[in-house]
DNA sequence: TAGGCATACATTGTATACGATTTAAAACTT
DNA sequence: AAGTTTTAAATCGTATACAATGTATGCCTA
């Protein structure tokens, strides 16, 4: 029988991942253009699968698409960015609810870790690396509750956070919530509802 | 100056409002297949307009598309139903308290136009519509509550919840919420907050 | 020189063509 | 006759070609 290799060219998928990473990473601005051609010769892949990939991300919401004009990283405004973050904290306490009641040692261990990687990448200076691990924290505790369509939610409002920061934030302070995050994990470890939430 | 007429060929998200409404009032049923060339001859447009559509009904997990396989009308587990119905528990009322603090009085008489069409519908025996309007008010909700964001994903989960109703519910009493609704119409009214939710 | 028009270029939108995979049918073997 | 392999049809996935739209440049006019 003889191997198959991975195919050389990237998929629909791969390509909305990577795009994804280099606006979280404000290698790609809110309002940048995103032209079909040149993704083209990056990916080496025909328009139809880079058309593939930015329709994805329309519908993520990282992405905006003007007909006739083209794709560009989206740049959420005031009211947009509010309803983010509102619609995240009306999710989120739940979710940290629902995970207090199923969480297993593995889980609080796995969170620990995710915690700690969260540290170092801020000691180390890796701003961009430390913003994507401490959203990922919140999409976590909706897998630990078991419940997919909102962790697919929230992995979508994470990486719309992650934008308004890049537009809204210019401050680094982003990251001080590490300490809630802390005493969320302690509250998981006792099976602490009320005060995971 | 020449009338510009409107294009004669239906557009992907046309096509996309067709094929929900077909889900919608279940002439086209949970596990069904949707051959592209077939929607094609519908509408008459070339597959690549047809595939947007589908792609697009995929994102908003209308329909499942397996590669090489096709597209099919999503087939909800009893799992992902839940999920859907425990993610609407949890923004519904939120969105209730905000409509209640915004809510204009041409907002109420909307509403009270809606429940009004409703009604009709079930006195008709129209169930798919009435169904339809129901799932609509909470939408409606949410936009008196003035939060697109939310707005936008409640359609969604309305619009999944009449997938998994046609799959999981045989009998007719799926309406039996008019009275609560009558109830938060009242609450808005008076701006009662705390009624609303 | 500023503004407007016309032309040429660049980019996106849609349709078609070709290749790959799956599905159904037919022929063969035991 | 049941099961298996072979062959053909149907269907989907991707690339390419062409059409429509938008953008920029240069020219003309006032």
């Amino acid at each position: 029988m003889t191997i198959k290799l991975k195919s050389k060219t990237a998929t629909a998928d791969e390509i909305a991942l990577q795009l994804t990473e280099a606006i979280h990473t404000h290698r790609l601005n809110p309002g940048a253009k995103l032209r079909e051609d040149e993704i083209c010769d990056i990916f080496q892949v025909s328009r139809t699968i880079v058309r593939q990939s930015l329709h994805s991300l329309q519908h993520k919401g990282l992405v905006t698409i003007l007909r006739n004009k083209g794709a560009f990283v989206a740049k959420p405004t005031l009211k947009e960015a509010r309803e983010v973050f509102e619609a995240r904290s009306l999710i989120e306490p739940a979710m940290a609810r629902a995970a207090a009641l199923r969480a297993t040692p593995e889980d609080v261990a796995f969170l620990e870790d995710h915690m700690k990687a969260e540290k170092d990448a801020l000691d180390r200076e890796e701003v961009g690396e430390a913003l994507r691990l401490s959203g990922d924290f919140h999409v976590q505790i909706a897998r630990i509750a078991d419940h997919n369509l909102i962790e697919a939610l929230l992995a979508q409002l994470v990486a719309r956070s992650a934008l308004i920061i890049a537009l809204y934030w210019r401050r680094r302070n982003a990251l001080s919530d590490s300490s809630s995050h802390l005493g969320l994990v302690n509250a998981l470890r006792d099976r602490d509802a009320d005060g995971a939430e």
